[in-house]
DNA sequence: AAGACGAAAGTGGTTGA
DNA sequence: TCAACAACTTTCGTCTT
């Protein structure tokens, strides 16, 4: 746990919890998620003789997609070299260095813009720096390979993200993405099938109980009411009621029927909009939920004991 | 008066001939 | 390439608290 942060600010808990993976430190006692954008400090390998020690440590910049060269900078051959060469070699050298210089410049030119922009969207989002890194990869990647040609840069940049959550577990909606962007939802959903499908990066469905710690802690909803609601997921995962739904509307939904338990009522709006889907999907799903798992008399027995 | 409920029609995407 | 299809949305009228 980073020393950042000992107490949680909104009820002096200190009953805290690191997830590591998400990048988010979560209160246990109130459910807020107090800080989702973290750097990890430790050392990733472990020392197990002197020897050992030594190989593993490593100084400089470590080689990462964010910088838009790689941190590293490519050139064909340095001035020196064509010294040595003469006639016929010495110009195809400086061919092949114009080429060299005109398509690489190119796409930094452009990884330099878009990285900006990704960095932006990304602290926007408070997104942890590990997808950061992840998305970079994929928008290089789709760089490369000329996806972006006839489409915007950003729609690409935004939906490279969109799929960088969804491998990291760290899931944002469409419609986060689409705020923090300024790209229509439409668009980014667009880009990031046509580039996942691409580049053949595979992305799993995701697991509605991802979204739970975020919508519980912008509902204010106490931490027992998102264990239940986790449980409840879970159930309902077994009852096969999860698979073809949407995975934020099923989150909603059970996110609401807990709260319904724990007599901490919001109303399906107020759900629905932390959500990003409607009313009537809320209903739909928790519909489903009461009957399947028998949880009426669960909130019967809360209401009768006021 | 606000919230919950449900019917009906519309949207965008997937699937399978 | 087109039509059928499922999930979700929008809209709106009615019932409940």
């Amino acid at each position: 746990m980073p020393e950042l942060v000992k107490k949680c600010p909104e009820c002096a808990g200190i009953n805290l919890f690191w997830n590591r993976d998400k990048g988010e430190i979560i209160c246990k006692d109130c459910g807020l998620v107090i800080e989702d954008k973290m750097v990890d400090f430790s050392q990733e390998w472990r020392e197990f003789d002197s020897e050992d020690g030594a190989s593993k440590r490593r100084t400089g910049a470590p080689s990462t997609y964010t910088q838009y060269d790689q941190g590293l900078g490519t050139e064909v051959g340095q001035k020196a070299d064509f010294m040595k060469l003469a006639g016929k070699d010495r110009n195809k050298f400086f061919r092949l260095r114009k080429w060299q210089y005109r398509i690489s410049t190119a796409i930094e030119r452009n990884l330099k813009l878009a990285l900006a922009e990704l960095k932006r969207v990304s602290s926007y989002l408070k997104l942890p720096k590990s997808v950061e890194e992840e998305s970079a990869r994929i928008y290089t990647l789709a760089v490369q390979r000329g996806l972006v040609r006839g489409r915007s840069m950003e729609s690409v940049v935004a939906g490279a993200l969109y799929a960088a959550c969804r491998r990291h577990d760290v899931p944002r909606t469409l419609d986060e993405l689409s705020e923090a962007s300024g790209i229509e939802k439409k668009e980014i959903g667009r880009t990031y099938r046509f580039v996942t499908r691409e580049l053949g990066v595979t992305i799993l469905p995701s697991n509605p109980a991802d979204y739970i710690a975020r919508f519980s802690s912008s509902l204010k909803l106490s931490a027992e009411t998102q264990s239940k609601a986790v449980e409840i997921l879970e159930r309902s995962q077994k009852a096969e009621l999860t698979s073809g739904r949407g995975p934020t509307g099923i989150a909603a939904a059970a996110l609401y029927v807990s709260s319904l338990i724990h007599g901490e009522k919001r109303t399906q709006r107020e759900v629905a909009d932390v959500a990003g889907v409607t009313e009537v999907t809320i209903r739909n799903r928790y519909k489903e939920l009461l009957e399947e798992l028998d949880l009426e008399k669960d909130i019967k027995k809360t209401k009768k004991r006021r």
